[in-house]
DNA sequence: CTTCATACTGTAAACGATTACAGTCAAATG
DNA sequence: CATTTGACTGTAATCGTTTACAGTATGAAG
């Protein structure tokens, strides 16, 4: 493999002339053509870690997120990229899906030279990431609820207002047994939903019970599915909200299957507003918590935070829209 | 921010042996307690492009493709994330949904050092792709139609015979107006798929007419939806193979929307049995295009082009299953 | 013709790790 | 007690860049 020395052998000039072209700074003419010849006739490519070990900087920003399966953190990719793509900062994707113990020496190697910061989004409240949280030292944007002790820069969705939202929404339509298909309680949003939806249904002025709320242990269809499955009487609810629009696919899936009418008998909202929610039947009401725009927020965050290493760590609150469709019709 | 010689002067030890012990190697235990402590105190972290430059390795395998958006990618990257938990390779993702010119460059800094393998699966055909993968100085595993000129592992799934299994399965169910609901010809899958169903009809013994393809602009069911409210008679159809299954999510939208039954009036068959086909009502006839297996073999021949880097370049060729569900029923 | 500014160019010292090789020391052996 | 062995440990070279600084050449000005 040539390396710049190469390089500046074969065009006569020094490696400080070659780094200079490559770099775009001063050179004359001819030794810019020799440089670029000699270049093309050698294949030549900068070796990126020697760079970066240079100049300090791997121009990578990392982003990281535990489920890739979920499309509301693919909207939130889209977000980070979009902002991204107008710097000088490429995304590198890190996503987990096996063990905590892994993400964790991944995002370990990302912060030690290969990558300038690290977004991330995580949904399993762990103290090894928390631990990694404190330690890091580059910059670190949290999409998502703040883990005691870690202050960084911060975005996250006021998710129960919009569970609030599709309270009232039910309870307005005339919805009076509500309950609540919650994710894995293990999880940051799987907590904060249940206690959300407790709060709701109580300010609501109705009882709250335990068993108005259901597990799925999964944020996924199939999860969905299974749970409203195993609700030994269904006739106890007239309106479920479902933690995501996955889980919420897979309830009107089950409803489908079984002949339960939506919206009337039974009313469902997602939570994250994705793409399926206006492509499933009957559409499906659901309180958007726009990714996308949190994935704005954050890459501006870190951008900012970028050229600007000493400010004080921000925190930024989006607020959730309900976006009303078929599924929450009138009884 | 501390470097392994401070590690070095703290614990009193050399920096040979700091980095014996960070790399698991021959140290006495009062040495190895000396550096830990060190370690520790100084919150120690070593730099990985220090690392990767020394040793010509970033453990790192990047995974690279076109559109974020496409379930089918995502599945891919599930498959070649489990192949790859396995081995000591980090995955890292690159999704360029920009311009070509930047994913060119990520992609040149990935084969610079920063990446040891890249698996890339690009859906537009641009010739500066084409001379990256020439250049690059890593392996390279590509997974769909292998560009002329390119020589690397490659993987890619037999789709004209998912089309033709598409078709005859719709001439069996008595359909005999079928058409294309095609994604953007611009693309590798838009080429073929329309190659294929050109093919395909004559095979199954019908007249092909240039008017049988609606073009969709991007795979998204928004195209689709798109796509097929521009067609200006729809009754000439009675059945739709579409280019995947956001588009087809669309078209069923559409359906939905205009009172057009599904699959009385008109038969839908979609294109990678994604999460989405069983979601959907009518649940939608698909054909699987194994993107998961292929993420899964990419992944398995990236690590055996690793271990064995002078073996002759392979070709795996999956072969599609059509999955038949309620939008293909008999008219 | 000398002097000086301008515009490049080259030398060499980093950046932060890994590792071949040589050195040291204690215990085991003759 | 001298020698050998084995187990660590330390020195210093190296990976491939960037860049401060010094050097050189050219043309303009005096």
């Amino acid at each position: 493999m040539a390396n710049i020395e190469a390089v500046a052998k074969r065009a006569g000039v020094s490696v400080a002339s070659v780094s200079r072209v490559i770099n775009g700074t001063v050179a004359r003419p001819e030794t810019e053509a020799k440089v670029r010849k000699a270049i093309a006739e050698l294949g030549y490519q900068p070796n990126s870690a020697a760079r970066a070990l240079k100049v300090r900087q791997s121009e990578q920003i990392c982003l990281s997120f535990d489920d890739l399966s979920n499309p509301a953190y693919i909207s939130m990719t889209r977000g980070v990229g979009r902002i991204l793509s107008t710097s000088k900062y490429r995304l590198i994707l890190s996503s987990a899906s096996s063990n905590v113990e892994e993400i964790v020496k991944h995002l370990q190697t990302m912060g030690r030279g290969f990558a300038d910061g690290l977004i991330i989004s995580p949904i399993y409240n762990d103290p090894r990431i928390t631990k990694l949280l404190i330690d890091l030292k580059i910059p670190v944007v949290l999409v998502g609820t703040l883990p005691t002790g870690v202050n960084v820069d911060n975005v996250y969705v006021n998710s129960s207002h919009g569970i609030a939202m599709a309270v009232q929404h039910l309870v307005e339509t005339g919805r009076t047994k509500i309950g609540l298909i919650n994710g894995p309680i293990s999880t940051n949003p799987g907590r904060r939903r249940r206690e959300a939806f407790e709060v709701a249904i109580i300010a609501a002025g109705m009882d709250f019970a335990a068993d108005q709320i259901i597990q799925a242990n999964t944020f996924s269809p199939e999860a969905g599915y299974f749970a409203i499955s195993e609700i030994s009487d269904l006739s106890k609810f007239d309106a479920f909200i479902c933690a995501n629009d996955q889980i919420a696919a897979g309830v009107l899936k089950y409803a489908a299957e079984n002949k339960i009418g939506v919206p009337n008998d039974l009313a469902i909202i997602g939570i994250d507003n994705t793409d399926l929610a206006s492509l499933l039947r009957p559409t499906l009401t659901s309180v958007d918590l726009l990714a996308e725009d949190r994935g704005e927020i954050a890459a501006n965050l870190m951008l900012d935070r970028l050229a600007n290493p000493d400010r004080e760590p921000k925190q930024i609150v989006v607020e959730p829209k309900l976006v009303i469709r078929e599924s929450t019709g009138k009884k």
